[in-house]
DNA sequence: CTGAATGAAAG
DNA sequence: CTTTCATTCAG
């Protein structure tokens, strides 16, 4: 609940919209901060927005849904400007890749001190690695302009205009990343379009993959997928109908517009019936002459085998999921929500990819089996029930998408689900030898094992928020399908998870004993081309219950061989992760909770992750709290977020310690003249052992103390404590200021940072009103203001030293030389304390240099840098 | 709603 | 040049 705090508020207000005035546009950012569950409805419809833009079609139902229906093309476009946030640039993604970071090890740090610490970072990063994010800034910019076509950062002071017709639609608009305008385009145009024809577009969705490496093809896929399955949460009710019908296109169109929930009941009971058959039928839909047709490069085809497996994976993932969520269900449900998310993505994907029309439906159904997965939670057997029902929706949304986004819908699952390395390894491996096909069962296995420890989670997120709309309609269903299937349910409950998982087939017969009509029908062909199907609902449990760790093991009876597949798409699965996927588990893990379980797939990757998540696990509660907000609202989020987290994630997170040295360094480089110091500084930043630290610190310390460096050294000395300077004392690390303390050993990475921080400073607002103070005679205001800041974060020091250097002022150094040596004396310890005066009193004296009064600055500083040791002592 | 940072864009 | 706004979220 209270994850998405702030985030929650606004968009369960009731009207998201209404709340934000100001932005209409973030769905990304509020997603994030706040939590998915609410937003889940909301941002769907969002999705759903934002899919549409590009084609007309989809207003139909936005229209039916949002009121703004008329609107909605020219909403989108227009409102996409207006609305949609300006792309990051590469600092923003820097800060927001590393703030989780930043705040572990600082805890008390305000997100303005975070802030600085990260500009510290970003200064101190190197061009090659800063080059990465400014890379996928401009990627991201790039695909931003294409969505929106006028798109203008700035509106000139107007503001906004349009969205006003349709709030809703408006803001949630979120344009995620359209990483691909195609893309987005797609997956819009299938939400919108359930016309069957629209496999052109899907095309295009391919045909960006050039642009993007062969894995880019991969997240792109899953990207759609994501997009996609916000829709269809919006649509739910759409997909009964299209069920009952047996082709969803035409239908769908119609269901659309008529209502999305009056229809629920039955759809449920279609959509379980498809959702068994579902697995299967992707990967034999993939597999089938239908898929083809669109991709044809290798990638392509390994996507699609990825999304087969997923597909797989999925069902068992979902029948899992009831399982774990009775004994964890918050951390299980968010991370089920990117899971169904996928599916439904996938679904809408298909169609542009393949033509379907069908795709807007499936989501529906998707959405509804979310809904009811989360009332499992509540009680096991219901749980089990829904999570078939899910599964059969998913499977359904699968079928109906089938042939054409089988590939899209696979990466997507992957890269949430996945979460093995090995079994990526072995996948690749299995991809290579050309035995993927078999391989994909397994690798399903594999992920549900996986899941059920750390993935599992993600089925949660979804059940949730989609619950919350949902779960009326879903009771709703249940009771209906109960009259349908109510008896297969009861079977199901312990069949749900095989069956779902399974073929369709499998499903179809067992299930299918009530609502199986059209779904039958649509299910068993799907089977027949995977033989794998009945084999697979017998592995999945076992899967399950022997869970996991691995790599599929055998499992079973059936087939070695389809491990193979299942190892295919791990592999894509990994590839994706690689690239951008991670990010998801990453922020998880970096927000550290989970990081145990996931921690292991990280690790592959990442290996700093590590030091991360063990940070995470001291840190405070608030840590939870953070981690679970994100969990949710990268599960939550869906599409936009995913994707975004996959690219996002893609970039290269740097460890304190990375910052830390490369402080050093730079501070050398830039720095000669004070250089002594810094060399110092940089070795005991450096320094790997522990023991050199605590040396070095001191000296560090009395450097900084001097130079005043110590804001910017704190960042990256604070890295470095939770580090090193953690292990010796982590345990103990009574105080957290210790840790604080500590940075102050790399100071000279603050030059940068205060260079940047300066200037902008300066400029606004601050540093003007500081520098008043200190011309004339220190204002007290200035002080405490800067008291304050240097306390929480010690940054204004550096600006000092940087002045200093330039100019050449060396008199403050000595100053706080002398300070430093009795603070050195009274402990190091106090050393925070006492810089952030003696950063003070710095500041105040840079800015009088600037202004060009050096006398009265360095009368002032001595006298805050006395404060501040008094300080000190008090504190020790 | 403000702010702390950086950067892109617009005036 | 300056202002706006993107992210994040405590205050």
């Amino acid at each position: 609940m209270k994850g998405g705090g702030r985030g929650k508020e606004p968009p369960v207000a009731g009207e998201v919209t209404g709340k934000r005035p100001k932005r209409k546009c973030l769905q990304w950012h509020p997603l994030l901060s706040k939590k998915a569950l609410d937003f889940s409805e909301e941002e769907e419809e969002e999705d759903e927005e934002e899919l549409e833009k590009q084609p007309g079609l989809c207003g139909q139902d936005q229209e039916s849904q949002v009121q703004c229906g008329s609107t909605t093309e020219e909403v989108e476009e227009d409102s996409s400007e207006q609305r949609a946030r300006r792309p990051m640039n590469a600092f923003l993604l820097f800060c927001k890749r590393h703030r989780s970071l930043v705040r572990q090890e600082h805890p008390r740090l305000d997100n303005r001190g975070a802030t600085k610490i990260l500009a510290d970072w970003w200064a101190v990063l190197e061009p090659k690695e800063k080059q990465k994010y400014t890379d996928m800034a401009k990627e991201y910019k790039d695909a931003f302009m294409k969505a929106n076509p006028g798109y203008k950062w700035c509106p000139t002071t107007s503001k906004p205009v349009k969205s006003p017709s349709c709030q809703p639609v408006g803001n949630p608009r979120k344009k995620v990343w359209s990483f691909s305008s195609n893309s987005s385009k797609d997956s819009s145009t299938a939400k919108k379009v359930p016309k069957t024809d629209s496999m052109p577009q899907l095309n295009f969705a391919m045909a960006d993959p050039t642009k993007m490496g062969g894995l880019s093809m991969l997240l792109l896929a899953g990207e759609h997928a994501l997009t996609n399955r916000e829709i269809p949460s919006s649509t739910k009710p759409s997909l009964p109908d299209t069920a009952n019908k047996g082709n969803s296109c035409p239908r769908d169109e119609e269901e659309m517009l008529s209502g999305k929930i009056p229809n629920t009941v039955p759809d449920l009971t279609e959509s379980r019936v498809k959702c068994a058959s579902s697995p299967l039928a992707e990967s034999s839909l993939s597999a089938a002459p239908e898929g083809k047709p669109c991709r044809q490069s290798a990638l392509f085809q390994l996507a699609e085998m990825c999304l087969a497996s997923e597909a797989g994976k999925m069902d068992t993932t979902v029948s899992q999921q009831p399982e774990d969520s009775s004994s964890t269900a918050s951390l299980q449900q968010t991370t089920v929500k990117p899971e169904i998310k996928e599916e439904i993505q996938d679904s809408d994907d298909c169609p542009p990819a393949s033509h379907t029309s069908a795709p807007s439906p499936s989501l529906s159904s998707v959405t509804s089996t979310s809904t009811e997965a989360i009332p499992t939670q509540l009680s096991s057997q219901n749980t089990r029930v829904k999570n078939k029902s899910k599964k059969k929706e998913v499977a359904k949304s699968n079928d109906t998408d089938e042939i054409p986004c089988s590939a899209k819908k696979i990466l997507k699952k992957c890269n949430p689900a996945e979460s093995n390395v090995d079994s990526v390894f072995s996948t690749i491996e299995a991809v290579a030898k050309g035995a993927w096909k078999d391989t994909e069962e397994k690798p399903k296995k594999k992920i549900q094992s996986s899941p059920s420890s750390g993935n599992s989670g993600v089925p949660k997120k979804k059940s949730k928020p989609k619950v919350k709309a949902l779960v009326q309609d879903k009771e709703e269903k249940m009771e209906e399908d109960g009259g349908q299937c109510g008896q297969h349910s009861a079977s199901e409950v312990e069949m749900t998870e095989e069956m779902c998982d399974v073929s369709p087939k499998t499903q179809a017969e067992e299930a299918g004993i009530g609502s199986t009509d059209l779904q039958d029908s649509m299910a068993e062909p799907h089977l027949a081309p995977c033989s794998p199907s009945p084999s697979k609902l017998k592995e999945d449990a076992k899967v399950k219950e022997r869970s996991s760790e691995g790599t599929c093991d055998s499992n079973t009876e059936s087939h070695g061989s389809r491990k193979s597949e299942r190892s295919c798409k791990g592999a894509l699965y990994k590839t994706l992760v690689s690239e951008g996927m991670l990010t998801s588990l990453r922020a998880n893990i970096d927000r550290g909770k989970r990081g145990a379980l996931r921690a292991s797939d990280h690790d592959a990757n990442w290996s700093d992750d590590s030091w991360t998540v063990s940070q995470i696990g001291p840190n405070n509660p608030k840590k939870l709290k953070k981690s679970k907000s994100k969990e949710e609202c990268s599960q939550g989020l869906g599409k936009l977020e995913e994707e975004f987290e996959r690219k996002f994630n893609s970039l290269p997170q740097y460890s304190p310690m990375t910052f830390d040295k490369k402080g050093t360094a730079v501070t050398k480089k830039k720095k000669p003249d004070s250089s002594i110091v810094q060399e110092e500084v940089s070795k005991a930043g450096k320094g790997p052992s522990p023991s050199q630290k605590k040396t070095s610190f001191h000296k560090i310390v009395r450097k900084h103390k001097h130079k005043k460096e110590r804001p910017g050294a704190v960042d990256k000395a604070v890295v470095q404590s939770d580090s090193t300077t953690l292990d010796s004392h982590s345990k103990a690390k009574s105080c957290a200021p210790v840790a604080i303390m500590c940075p102050d050993v790399q100071g000279s990475a603050s030059m940068e940072m205060l260079v940047g921080s300066q200037k902008r400073k300066a400029r606004k607002t601050k540093i003007t009103h500081l520098v008043r103070t200190a011309d004339g005679s220190v204002s007290p205001v200035e002080e405490d203001k800067t008291r304050d800041l240097n306390q929480e974060e010690d940054k204004k020091p550096l600006p000092q030293q940087n002045l200093c250097n330039e100019k050449g002022c060396y008199s403050n150094p000595r100053a706080e030389e002398e300070e430093e040596e009795a603070e050195r004396s009274t402990a190091p310890q106090e050393l925070p304390a006492f810089f952030s005066l003696a950063a003070l009193a710095e500041v105040a004296a840079m800015e009088n240099v600037h202004r060009g009064q050096r006398g009265l600055v360095e009368n002032q500083k001595k006298e805050l840098a006395q404060t501040p040791v008094l300080i000190s002592c008090a504190d020790q």
